[in-house]
DNA sequence: TTTAAATGATACCAAAAGGTATTATAAAAG
DNA sequence: CTTTTATAATACCTTTTGGTATCATTTAAA
């Protein structure tokens, strides 16, 4: 698990929307590809990336691969973010609003 | 500023390198680039991008363009992650040594 | 045991990313 | 004015990325 890996596997839209999903509950592959418009090995690709960052791990039921959120690697990204804290604390109230502004507008553009 | 354009400017070590730097202090494009072994040009595509994600500002003195640090993108990031925190605050603790561990051998692979 | 379901694996393609080299501008210095 | 410095812009190249289509494999069900 590489800062690097984690960074990759956050960089596509796709991939943030499954975290988000896994973060409700574990699901298959097949599970996951339902709620996207691409094929299922574009999806399993996804999947691959995630796990390869450690953002996931899959347990094998019969023929199912079960993909779970391994919240871990994640910390690594926040705690890198973290760094820069002392850059915007002392002006986070001011900027809160704006930031909820902008992140309504991103669910559209995302 | 998106939520896309910010993870998209994180996700490469260069550009992840180069806000570090601007941590410390607000660099021209030759300044920046002297710690690379790469082209101005390139440097400058790295530069490009950071300020589409709006990581960065850029002010023009002269013929000379200087780089700043603009953290408010990166709270954007920092909070997009925080929403995982209830995943792993319970636990935090276990992980924090694990995670210490992980990073002096990021070091070496970033 | 045949068949259907869930996934794996591979080859392939187009677009984007990361880089170089080259040429053009604009501003400071002599 | 000429020259040098700092950057901009463009064209070009290679690798990676995100996607498809196809075929093989494994497991559950009829």
């Amino acid at each position: 698990m590489t800062t690097q890996a984690v960074f990759r596997a956050l960089a596509d839209p796709t991939r943030r929307d499954i975290l988000v999903m896994l973060a409700r509950e574990d699901m298959t592959i097949a599970e996951v590809s339902e709620h996207f418009d691409m094929t299922r090995a574009a999806v399993k690709k996804h999947l691959s990336v995630l796990q390869e960052g450690e953002l996931i791990s899959v347990r094998i039921e019969g023929r199912a691969r079960v993909n779970h959120l391994e919240p871990h690697a994640l910390i690594l990204a926040s705690e890198w973010l973290d760094s820069f804290r002392r850059f915007w604390d002392d002006r986070f109230a001011d900027l809160h609003q704006a930031i909820e502004a902008e992140k309504s507008k991103d669910n559209k553009n995302d």
